[in-house]
RNA sequence: GGCUCGGUGGUCAAGGGGUUAAGACGCCGCCCUCUCAAGGCGGAAUCACGAGUUCGAUUCUCGUCCGAGCUGCCA
């Protein structure tokens, strides 16, 4: 048996977006789930689209997902070049399209914007719209073809396709499907530029390039007998086509950079991990036969089997993905989560406080690292709070009650030396015991008043710490002066 | 409009002629708790519709409806 082949082929046309992150993903775990190999080509065809860095931001991308290629422009595999700028200035293009021509499979095609433009609006004679190109510039003659050519009248290369028939082409997921050649538009291979479209462009270099398994996404199933033809007409073999079903935002729609989490990129900044992003990534339109969710992707790798792979759109679940992110950052190492929480706690927190002791103690009360600033913001200066925030009823506490405890309480703690967590717990403790309440009761008027919150990232004492022997009295008698 | 594909809870999904139709997110409740969170336990919620085939359809077939993709000298 051959060894897989699968590539990923983006076009630097800006950041990654998710739907090409998860057909890249698909196509890395294909290829090494059977120990094949993984290539990266650039697809630079349309010169208008292309912007600067983009190729960057690629590299980048697949490096922070792990998905590394074993071949591409930076790592020669044999069969490059990987940039299709550089394949068509080598003449590999226009070689094949000559070929196609010869066969009578292509022809130049001289046909002016104006021209294309009516035609699109032109009604045949069943009533229809038009929309497949006329065959106009197949019946020009070899002479005409010549004379236009030697004018130097621009020209394009397109398919010839037959206009009866049917053609059929097979796909993993979606199995055999079959559309009529009348409906095959003569599609442009070669554009006036020079520059093959990619339609074109991805027959040739998967084949000459050696791809076994071509795995794109689905909005390609429809224009896949095109290729079909294409493949046959050269007498090559048609290669494993994986169709992957769209990722779609919450309108059921293509996810779309309004969306505002549409690129890898974005999620990063948005506070994701990259290991949660390709995780969840993965199981939009798939899912591994034991049902397990949370994967590395040494895992994915090990479990994934494209048959099954859904045929259905996937509506990208945000929330969904916030959990996700929220178990990586639990399960995260220390220092790795340190290394992004820090940043953000030093956002909103002075250096004078212990910023390591903060990040740590919200690490399991976050889904994303952007979610840590509102979580700490009160050590450094309390909210604006209401006396009823006081009320409990577990606690059996209120505001008046509140006002006795921490009366009470304060002498305790300008007495004390010793401001730990362990010490603060212990005298508090001694104290409510002594009063006979339960612990809470004594617990919740300090946590109110530290920290004018309902819910803090810890307990009473813990943030007390934290405070320090001086905030914290000063929050303490600010308290008691707000309840009197 | 035409063509192609799709349709299991709100979302991701397993299943695929006979099941109490898994599991996860979210939601609700309870337990735990120096508040939460985490963790544990439980709950509500689904096979788009109509025919047909069958002893029996969520599962197979057809139709309808709905949705999406394509219909570019973009990929």
């Amino acid at each position: 048996m051959t060894k897989i082949r699968t590539r990923y082929a983006p076009s630097p046309t800006g950041r990654m977006h998710v739907g090409n992150l998860r057909t890249a993903l698909y196509a890395y775990l294909i290829a090494k789930h059977e120990g094949g190999d993984f290539m990266l080509r650039i697809e630079d065809t349309d010169q208008g689209r292309l912007v600067e860095g983009a190729v960057d931001i690629i590299y980048r991308t697949l490096e922070e997902t792990g998905l590394v290629h074993d071949e591409g422009p930076d790592k020669d595999g044999g069969v490059g070049p990987y940039v299709q700028s550089e394949r068509q200035k080598a003449g590999i293009y226009m070689k094949y399209a000559k070929e196609l021509i010869e066969k009578g499979e292509a022809y130049y095609c001289f046909c002016t914007e104006e021209r294309l433009n009516s035609l699109r609006t032109a009604v045949g004679e069943d009533g229809k719209e038009i929309r497949v190109y006329d065959k106009h510039c197949l019946h020009l003659s070899k002479e005409e073809v010549e004379a236009k050519l030697a004018a130097g009248v621009p020209y394009v290369i397109r398919q010839n396709n037959p206009t009866t028939g049917t053609t059929t082409f097979h796909d993993e997921i979606y199995g055999d499907i079959t559309v009529d050649n009348s409906e095959l538009d003569d599609m442009i291979l070669v554009k006036s530029d020079g520059f093959p479209t990619y339609n074109f462009a991805n027959v040739v270099d998967d084949h000459t390039m050696g791809i076994t398994h071509v795995v794109r996404g689905n909005e390609y199933l429809s224009s896949s007998p095109k290729y079909n033809r294409l493949y046959n007409a050269f007498g090559w073999e048609v290669p494993v086509y994986v169709h992957c079903p769209l990722i779609t935002d919450e309108e059921h729609r293509k996810l779309s950079k309004r969306s505002g989490h549409s690129s890898f990129e974005d999620l990063i900044e948005q506070g994701f991990v990259a290991e949660a992003v390709v995780n969840f990534v993965a199981l939009l339109g798939w899912s591994p036969a034991d049902g397990q969710e949370i994967m590395s992707l040494e895992e994915l790798v090990k479990k994934f089997d494209y048959r099954r792979i859904n045929k259905s759109p996937a509506v990208f679940d945000f929330q969904k993905l916030r959990w996700m992110n929220g178990e990586y950052l639990k399960a995260m190492d220390e220092e790795k989560y340190l290394e992004r929480a820090l940043p953000e706690v030093r956002e909103v927190l002075p250096e004078t406080l212990d910023l390591r002791h903060i990040a740590l103690m919200v690490k399991t009360r976050i889904e994303t690292f952007k979610d840590i600033a509102e979580k700490i913001a009160f050590f450094k200066e309390v909210p604006e709070y209401d006396n009823s925030l006081y009320e409990n009823k577990k606690a059996k506490c209120d505001a008046s009650t509140s006002l006795l405890v921490l009366q009470e309480v304060l002498p305790i703690l300008e007495g004390m030396e010793d401001f730990s967590n362990d010490a603060l717990f212990a005298a508090l403790s001694a104290y409510a015991a002594e009063k006979g309440v339960k612990i809470n009761y004594v617990m919740w008027p300090l946590r109110t008043a530290v920290s004018g919150l309902a819910v803090t990232p810890g307990g009473a004492t813990e943030l007390m710490s934290i405070l320090g022997k001086d905030e914290t009295i000063c929050r303490v008698k600010a308290a008691i002066e707000k309840l009197s």
